[in-house]
DNA sequence: GGTTATACTGACATTGTTGTCAACACATGA
DNA sequence: TCATGTGTTGACAACAATGTCAGTATAACC
């Protein structure tokens, strides 16, 4: 077997000329911050099983053990992977929400393009798919009441400015549950959709604005007296 | 030593009153389903590290060996499971829309609940998120267009009969397309949805029902003739 | 009964991945 | 320039997972 020769006493030195020393030093916040982003490419492109520490430290061109310095474990790399992209993802729709505040343009199409953004929304599958949400208490989920939540009182004030009944409340529920349902699956197969259907990048567009529309259109006509939809 | 020795004349065994030489043996197809079906749940439950040969050997009461007898390799237990589900998808859906053929029921949403079955769909978002999908010809992607290519016929029918405008040919993509990611978003992120926002079992029904409810109305008032939107 | 085909098993080999450890190098401050 | 803290590394340990193999048990057919 002579499975070690081991005896490490440096006989093996690859290349005694060269020094070879140069050893770049991070801060530590940026040393995790590539890591993660790392990690975040791997695991959106391969999946979990992407997500190997010698694979992720070859792409930041570090040691593996470094990366077990910064985050403990593998594990906490996930659960850190995982916290930075809830908080992203946070901040990415409350702005959303924000510049559609003014109602330059629909929410619900600002919030579908936030969550369908392929990176995150892929991330985020992975996290339900191996069922890693219970770990952090403010999953997406929480995320969507929220923004429901807001919807409708967009929708309850628009209702009494133009005198209208007030909508009902699982409506709204709906259309967040749909809008984020319809997003997640369309960054997961949506691209594949888009192919098998022959939709280039200005069809895909397109797409959105039908579905943005649809959901208007909707909300106009419930919102509406009965027997009224002059929506525009 | 007799370490070997052929001693399955239970030196160790558990239980000496008993020869314990009860070795089920299955014909090769009753082997691969039961293993396809282990695989299947594993996967569905945990995720794709969930598929590990010694685990689901022990679901089926067997060595982890005899899986690789019958599959080759993990790679290949994989491929199969891949077909088996795919030709399930294909015939589920098929029946879903003969079924709604005589309009008993709205065919978006059947496609939809054959879709969005946890099983299936959480199976195939698996394959499309590793990027598996180029091994099979058939994808999930090929039968929305089928679908869809139904849908539409469907509707150029409908249109004829009501002497009304033939729909536009990529609004009955769209819709096949939405359906087909709110059905995969919902099958992943669904039951997370409906638990944040409160829903019981009665409430993702309504959702379901909302969802084609919606859809219906567009297409009505869409194929209608302008002006004219009196569905029901 | 005997023969054959094959589903199946236990033990082992192999490989790959996480995690540990002692030592090293780079920055900072005295 | 030395001391200190810590980012970083190579070598190794420990373990888990797939795959191999020779051999065993069972069903079917003669």
């Amino acid at each position: 077997m002579s499975r070690t020769a081991s005896s490490h006493t440096a006989a093996t030195s690859p290349d005694p000329a060269k020094p070879a020393q140069k050893r770049v030093r991070r801060t530590a916040e940026e040393a995790r911050r590539l890591i993660l982003d790392a990690a975040e490419k791997r695991l959106a492109t391969q999946g979990p099983e992407g997500i190997r520490l010698q694979d992720i430290a070859r792409d930041v061109g570090i040691s593996h053990p470094a990366i077990l310095h910064h985050f403990e474990s593998r594990e906490g790399l996930v659960k850190a992977l995982i916290a930075r992209t809830n908080t992203q993802l946070r901040e990415k729709l409350l702005t959303a929400l924000g510049n559609s505040g003014d109602a330059a343009q629909d929410p619900i199409e600002s919030v579908f393009e936030a969550l369908s953004d392929r990176g995150t929304a892929r991330l985020l599958a992975w996290l339900l798919l191996t069922g890693r949400v219970n770990d952090t208490s403010k999953g997406p989920q929480v995320l969507m009441t929220e923004i429901a939540d807001r919807l409708h009182a967009h929708r309850e004030e628009n209702a009494k400015q133009k005198g209208t009944l007030a909508p009902d409340r699982e409506d709204t529920f709906f259309l967040a549950m749909l809008t984020t349902s319809a997003a997640f699956g369309d960054a997961i197969i949506g691209r594949y959709l888009a192919e098998a259907a022959g939709l280039d990048e200005a069809g895909v567009k397109r797409f959105r604005n039908w579905f943005g529309k649809l959901l208007r259109q909707h909300v106009e006509r419930t919102d509406a007296p009965a027997g009224d939809d002059e929506g525009k």
